[in-house]
RNA sequence: GGCGCCGUCGCCAAGUGGUAAGGCAGGAGACUGCAAAUCUCCCACCGUCGGUUCGAUUCCGACCGGCGCCUCCA
């Protein structure tokens, strides 16, 4: 078994890492708060996370991963609220959108996507416990707080203990019921909206509902126990979202919660962070309607190492489209060949070397893409010269079929009957003019289609054609 | 105010103590009726100033510039 390195917020380190138990790595990640649609900054992350479960495959474990969908929440019932319905009526298009933008990204299933809702007596079972070990108190109104004070290693996650609050900065509006500022909430005790929307049920503190890093120690430990072996997420939920995690987990059961935590950076827009409240975001939709590929926001995340910033420009996404375009062509030449040169062979089984040592290094798709498209350069060269090796076209095969099956670069082919059968008609009407040598009328029709947005490829198994 | 990250070709972005991957764009050529695709060749001395070193883009310091976290947040 290969060696995997991968950074660990936790020591912030890059280090070995493997699964407790050798073959199956058991791994978390934080999903969406379905309220609106999720932008392209929530799904760079997510695409890392399917990079990271895919390249687990080629090491050769098995994965078992668990993404939440945050159903109840602050936003989701003022949502509710002010539309006059129940959370479900938000939360359930929202989720059905999540899965359509994430397939269309071909962002992989995860095993298991529980809901928070569905998870309200494991989340009350977790709380009990950490009343019970005297780590969380109820106040007055019948909320439940967790005093990071009874815990010790509070803050070895975000390094809190090097921190210091900014002065005068922001408390809590409801400070009064805590016994410390810091001290973040289990349970939410009811509100007259929280009963309006469904976002209300029953516990022994009264009625009330989970607070927001609850459901996330609760979930992660009923699919994958007590202690896993990874937990991702955007880098902003290192602090308080996962800190808190680590609390009201390795507080009620006394084990290590994750085993390592692996945090992806921002995704930028001109600049700052693309986010709801700055107004600069982008939804996977608004791509799709720009048509850009799944395929090219795909190039577009590898491009550059998932801990490093990532800023989307103006010519970000079209560049990466022409970039993915090569290797669609390239795969469709790849599966068409007949034979090549024995030096294929060499070239494929390098790359597929420096392929997983890119990778495998602290997961860097960049220096891997970079291999993949030298390979592809290589490749077409070797294509061009001939040969009539087809065990050296076969080992070429594989080795594209292990790069691509990580990277998943290959754009969608035309699906779309109507606009093919007319293409057809327009190319038999091309050929018939080149045949006539009539090379005005060739090229008329093939004007036709370029304004149509259709690209043609004269090459020696007739023309082929593509959207531009 | 505290903590951290980044500054590499026109744009995006890897990387290394010994003279810098890849993609996009661009230039020249081959191929083509013309194109497209493909191939060949060309296209950067790594923010500034110091220091360490035989040698630094790569280590250290300062400075300038940008971003993020500390508060809901991928």
């Amino acid at each position: 078994m290969p060696e995997f390195r991968l950074y660990n917020t936790l020591t912030r380190r890059v280090e070995s890492f493997a699964p407790a138990d050798g073959h199956t790595v058991r791994m978390y990640t934080c999903g969406p708060t379905v309220y609106n649609p999720a932008h392209l900054g929530n799904f760079r992350t997510f695409l890392f996370e399917d990079l990271l479960r895919r390249t687990f495959r080629l090491v050769g474990w098995q994965v078992e991963q668990v993404m939440n969908l945050t159903d109840v929440d602050d936003k989701i019932i003022r949502k509710a609220a002010a539309n006059g319905e129940n959370i479900l009526q938000v939360t359930e298009p929202f989720t059905a959108l999540f899965h359509q933008d994430r397939r269309y990204l071909r962002i992989e299933d995860a095993e298991i996507y529980p809901k928070a809702t569905e998870h309200i007596p494991e989340m009350i079972a977790l709380v009990e416990r950490l009343v019970a070990n005297d780590v969380a108190y109820v106040a007055e109104d019948g909320s439940v707080y967790f005093a990071i004070d009874r815990f010790a290693d509070y803050g070895k996650l975000s390094q809190l203990d090097k921190r210091e609050v900014k002065a005068g900065a922001r408390v809590a509006q409801d400070e009064y019921a805590k016994e410390n500022a810091q001290d973040f909430a289990l349970w939410k005790s009811a509100k007259p909206e929280d009963e309006a929307t469904g976002a209300a049920w029953d516990s022994p503190w009264g009625r009330g509902r989970p607070g927001w890093h609850l459901e996330c120690s609760a979930m992660a430990m009923k699919y994958l126990g007590e202690t896993f072996d990874l937990h991702a997420g955007g880098i902003d939920l290192i602090f308080p979202h996962h800190e808190d995690e680590i609390a009201q987990s390795e507080a009620a059961t006394g084990k290590q919660f994750a085993r390592c935590w692996c945090h992806g950076e921002f995704l930028l827009t001109d600049g700052t962070k693309m986010a709801k409240r700055v107004g600069n975001v982008t939804n996977v939709v608004g791509m799709r309607e720009q048509g850009i590929s799944g395929t090219a926001y795909r190039h577009f995340v590898f491009s550059a190492h998932y801990r490093k910033q990532l800023n989307l420009g103006e010519e970000s996404l079209d560049q990466s489209r022409a970039a993915v375009n090569r290797v669609g062509a390239f795969a469709r030449r790849l599966a068409e060949a007949t034979a090549a040169t024995p030096v294929l062979a060499e070239a494929a089984t390098r790359a597929e070397q420096l392929f997983l040592d890119a990778l495998f290094d602290d997961l860097n798709a960049p220096e891997a893409m970079a291999v993949l498209f030298t390979f592809i350069t290589e490749a077409n060269r070797e294509l061009d010269a001939g040969g009539t090796d087809t065990a050296a076209l076969e080992r070429a095969r594989a080795a594209f079929r292990l790069m691509d099956g990580v990277l998943d670069l290959v754009p969608e082919q035309e699906t779309d009957a109507e606009l093919g059968a007319w293409v057809e008609g327009r190319l038999i009407a091309r050929r018939e003019a080149r045949e006539r040598r009539d090379f005005a009328a060739a090229d008329a029709v093939r004007e036709e289609l370029t304004a149509r947005g259709i690209l043609i490829e004269d090459g020696p198994s007739g023309t082929r054609w593509r959207r531009g």
